[in-house]
Order: structure tokens, then sequence, then C-alpha cells
DNA sequence: TATGAATGAGATTTCATTCAT
DNA sequence: TATGAATGAAATCTCATTCAT
């Protein structure tokens, strides 16, 4: 799955990727700040230390640096949960592991995460499908971990609750980040943790 | 509490309420189709019906507007909740009846949902915080009902469970709006309720 | 001399006089504060104490009530000028208690001639000659007075000597208001005078 | 004493220096023939021969360019004047052609010191102090020499007539343009400065 | 490849003036 | 006569994008 529809000037494919990091690691903490739209192409330019000539060499418009950034925020979640994650084998231990750490993720990386969730509608109508796909995969991997713990007999759950379930579970890690102004008030990312998992469970186990 | 801040040049209040009104209803949906910041104040006076001059006549400056349509949406959701339930009532019967009418409440003003949880980040440093105070009424209506619940022997939840299971709750809400491109593909309003009840039951008798 | 140009819609004379001096009296102390161009028709009709409509309702544009404005300035210094000099007593004396006298008017006066020497060129083409015209006739005034004491043999001035030194009082009565961030940390009024006066009677060279 | 206050976006000094030039030289003819409030930025901009955008790359605001005009004024006069004084000669000789010539700057200045004369009253409250200190320094060039003349016997003057007689030749000076409605009907720009030296060596009662 | 000066379309906001009540 | 809501032309300023160097 290659970077689609964003062009760059130059050939230099290594450069290209030296670049793109640059302006994404500004883009992120401008974003964050002050939103896409509030933030310039200059102070974003400026932000990854180069001008605003170059910036215009590694991309096509300015919507494009969200495209890349949302783009990232996803790879780098999906490869952490990926990296710990066995989607094969469905014990009850390996789902809440991988909650555990979907949590963690998302609690680490919840600047990110709030930049994405709130700026993504600003993407173009080509590029919000492809970001949504993404997202969809990952509330995927959880279905395949309750589809295996179903399959290996460790809860009942049809296809449709499997499914609402997971993206539950989705929903309830980046409400950590996008609702932290009322969350982070009352819970530590571990209490937090062991109650929706608590209520998932119970519920689970009828 | 009233609308604050929002200064308006003309005088006659009754007159203020209707632009206002104008303003609003065309603003939602143009904030639906492109968003607050694509959208144009000259836009805006269009669909309400009138000048940009009288525009101004009516706020101070645009973000004004986001203001006044995060407000009003806050106040419609907040009323048709409290008309039909009664947070003193405690029993399991009421929560659910709570529930499902927020869910379709959620649903019939999905848009202006939508509007306000994409756009609310773009109010300025001090509507923010107001608006946020509003949100967190609404989560405190779900928790009155079930803290009712609790005293009236229905089940048994701490403090800090009940809080977090409000939260659960309202963005459940929120959800069957802001992720209807995937949830809405599988279920219908009344299954999707339906199941979030079930999980949310089977989890709390334990 | 009659105000010329100014339009009203209302009839009723008397009451022109009365809601333009109430206009005037509001203009002066905006345009003090603000300038001519930084005031805005509603300030003014607020400062006169009636609303934006009345207020057409005796002018027909903006600039007419700068034009009102300098009228009445002119008028007011002329006729306190004309009060206590006549023209045609040609003796040192009268000549000293004129300066003396039009220079107390320019103190007293100094916010409304600071107005007026600032904001005059705001004028349209149409109105600034009659303006100017006005001004002329105060430094004929002097000049009046200059040519009586030479006829009279109380000195020796050609016309042209006694033209400029009939500007050269008139300008120094301004320069006491227009340049007071200078001159009045410097002097009082009497001390000013006094000196001016004596500049004038010898020079440098006594 | 540099150019404060006004930031440019361009980091090229010399090309600061010379977009600013063509600027302030538009700026001048179109705030001589209509005044800073009624000419447009845009109308600036075509002056200078250059884009809107471009304008404001050199400046932060509209009130920058009257701000870099009046200083340019300044120090041309300033300059001007310099070149052929010396403050410290204390002779008659040296005043009187030290006036001829600053009389003669204000002449070929006329256009520019007339406009700085009506327009400075737009300046900021924090850039008006910084001009007008500019012009009490040119009054005080005027007050250096009178001051060597005295301390070489010319003539005898206290401070505050010294200080004063410094004024008026500075506003004479001025007069001479914003009284050419007047002036420069009767007198030829030699006429008026010998009248105006004869004014000042020796009174009326000769 | 990198730079940054130049551009101008377009956005927000103001405000003189009108006119129905 | 008095009012003040409505209007829209016009002003300032921003900023994504281009292109010559």
């Amino acid at each position: 799955m290659k970077k689609q529809n964003v062009p760059a000037s130059v050939k230099d494919e290594k450069l290209i990727e030296i670049r793109r990091n640059q302006m994404i690691k500004g883009a992120v903490s401008l974003f964050k700040e002050k939103g896409f739209h509030r933030t310039t192409t200059r102070e974003i330019a400026k932000a990854a230390g180069f001008s605003i000539g170059t910036l215009y060499e590694y991309i096509g418009k300015k919507e494009d640096v969200l495209y890349l950034v949302c783009d990232r925020i996803y790879d780098e979640v999906s490869e952490r949960l990926k990296r710990d994650i066995d989607p094969k084998k469905g014990d009850t231990k390996s789902l809440l592991l991988a909650i555990k750490n979907y949590f963690k993720v998302m609690d680490e990386m919840q600047d990110e995460v709030l930049v994405m969730y709130q700026e993504a509608k600003s993407l173009s109508k080509e590029d919000l499908p492809y970001v949504l796909k993404k997202e969809l995969e990952m509330v995927e991997m959880f279905e395949a971990i309750l589809k295996a713990c179903v399959e290996n007999g460790e809860f009942d759950l049809h296809e449709n609750e499997r499914k609402l379930i997971a993206h539950n579970i989705f929903v309830q890690g980046q409400m950590w980040g996008f609702r932290r102004w009322a969350l982070q008030k009352l819970y530590s990312l571990e209490e937090y943790t062991n109650s929706q998992i608590e209520n998932l469970l119970t519920g689970i186990n009828r």
C-alpha cells in the first residue's frame, strides 16, 4: 500500500522519505496546536526546517500534508498493534492483551490521534475513503480476535455483535484521547483500561 | 444560562432571536457540507436569507456563528433529553428508556451533532469551556440516573464506574452519528440500540 | 452668509438649528479624539443624542458634518474676535489687544481649532474654498488693523509686509494649539503672548 | 536611529530598501492627492509598481506606510539641513544661511511636508511620539545656532526666547507649504524669505 | 534540489446610506 | 419627525501556490 496521489517533483525516493518525515513531524505539532486550517504552509515549512519552495517540491497542495500526517499516524498505530497481537490466537488473555496494548498506544499517541480525529474531515473527497479504510482495518483486527475467541469457544457472539464490540473497543481507545479533558481527571490509564475491560467481559460472559 | 458574549447591534430581542435562528439553520447545513473553515460568511448570510451586512448586525465575528450553532445544538439535545427523562426514577426501565431516547435524538440530529463534534475545536479559548461544560452536564444526567438505580438497589456500581459508564453511553450515542459510515451499514438504529443496551446490562448485572 | 449646500429633509428651521448644534457638539469631541475618518456616523448620531436616521434628516452626507463643524468654529472664532476689536482704531495698543484676545480665543478653543486644522483637508473640493475664504477674512482683520496703524503713522509697512505679518500673527495663534505638545511645556499663554508680541515689535537686533 | 517596528516578511535588506522606496514614492503622491484615509492599500501597491500581496511582504499594516513616509520625509529634510548648516558657527550670516536653506528645502519638498503635516495625526499612538521627536530635533538645530550666536555676542536672547524663535522659524518654513494657497499668491519664495528674515532681525518699530 | 519573492484570488469586516414603519 | 434594521460596496489583510534564480 503506497502513499497515493501525493506528487513530488524530486526524484530521489530516499530524500522524499526524509523530507516528508520532517514535514509530518512539524505538521503534527502545529495541527495539534492550532488545527489544520489555521496552520499555514509557511509555518509547516519552517517547522520542517526548510523553505516554502522546498515544501512544494514534496507535495502538490496543502491538503497533501494532512493526508501524509493521517496516513503516517495510522501506519504507526497499525504497526504497533500488529507488533504484539496475534489475531489467530483465540483466547481471552490475548484479547485483553490486545486491548491493553491498544489503549497504551492511544495514550502515547494521543496528540497524533486527536489531530487525526479532528482534522480527518478536512481531507479531500478522494483521500477520506482511503483513511477510513485504514481505520476499518484496525477495527477488523479486533473483530478477528473476537472471532477466533468465539471459534475457540471462549465465549459466544454473533457476527454483528462481534463487529459492534470491536467498534466499541476501538472507540473507547480513542475516547481516552479525545475526551481527555473529562476522563483523565477521573482515572489513570490503568484504571480506565481495567474498568473498560471489566465492562466488556462481564458483558460478554453471560 | 444565556448565550453569552455574542454582540448584536440590533436592539429588538425578538428580532435577534428570529435572525439568529435563520442564521443557525443555514449555518448548520453549510458546516455539515463543508465544515466551518471552508464556509464563508457570505455563504452563511445567503443561506440565512439576508445580506452580509445584516449578518454582522447579529454577530461580532464569524466564530460567533459557530458558538451560536454549538450552543443551540446542545440546548436542543438537552431539552429533548430532559423532556422524557426523570433522573430521580431509579429503575432499570427508566435507564433503558433514557438511553433509547438519547440514541433516537442522536439519530435524528446526527447532522447537527456531527457538525458540533467536528467543529467545536474551532471555538475560541473562551467559548470552548462553556460548550464542554454543557456536554458534561449531559453526561451527568446519565450518571444521575445510574446513581438513583444504585440507590434503589437495582445494581451495584461505585462512583467511578458509574461515571465511566455514563461516558460510554454518551459516546455510544455520538458514535452512531460520527461513525455512521461504518455502523449504519451494519445495523438499524433499533438493532444498534438493543445491542448496546444488552452489552451494558449483562455488564452491569454481574 | 448662510450654511450652503447642506440639505435637510426637515422643514422647521428652528429645529434644524437645535439638531445641528447637538450634532456639532458631539462631532467636535469625537473628531478631536479620533479624527474625522475614524469617527462613524453612528457615533456622531449617538453623541448628538439621536438616531442615525435622524442624523440623516439634517445632513446629506457624512462630510456635511465636518463642514458644519468647520463653519461653526470659524463663526465662533470670528465673532469673538470682532467682539473686542475695532479695525478702524489704528493704534499699537489696539493691535496688541487684538493679538492678545486672539491668542486667548485660540487657547480656549484649541480643541476645536486643532480639529479644524487637521481635518479641513477632508472637506470636499467644493467646501474647502468656502472655509479657506473664512480663514482669509480673519487674516484680513489683522491686516486691516495694521493698515490703520500705518495710516495713523504708528509705524511704516508696505502692503505685502502687512499681509505677511498678518499671516504670521494668525499662524502664531494657531501654533499655540497645534504645537501644544512642544510649546505648552515651555510657556504659559501669557508668556507666549508677551514673547511673540515682543518679537513682533522689536527684532533681534535691539 | 533606524526604522523601527515595521515588519517585513522578506529577508533581503537591500530589496526591502528598494521596495520601500518605491512604496514611499507612490504613497506620497497619493496621500498628497487624496490623503491617507482616502488612499487604499491597493492604490499604494499599484503606484509602487507591485501587487497588493507584495506590498504586505514589506509592511505589516496600512499605517506602516504612513510611518515610513513620515520617517523618510524627516530624514530627508534633516539631512538636507545638516548638509549646509554648521550649528557651531555662531554668526548672523550662518543663521540667515540656515534659514534660507531651510525655506528652500521646504519649498522643494512642500508636497511631502504637506502630507506629513496633515496626516501625521493618523499615526498610531506608538509611532507619533517618534515622529514628533524628529521634529523637535529639527527645531533644536535652529536653537543651537541661535545659542551659538548669543555666545558669540551677535545678539542677546534668553533660553526661552531662543526656543520660541526657533519654533517660529520652523513653523514659518512649514507655513510656506501649508498655506501656499494664500502665501504663494503674494510672494515668491525669495521675497517671502527676505521678508521673514527682516521681521526676525528688526521688529516693526525700527 | 533549494530558495524565497511575487502574486492575486478571496476572506472577513466595516460603515455610509436608505427607507419602511 | 424619528427610528433603526437592512444593505452591499469597498477596504484591509492573508496565504496557497508559482517560478526565476
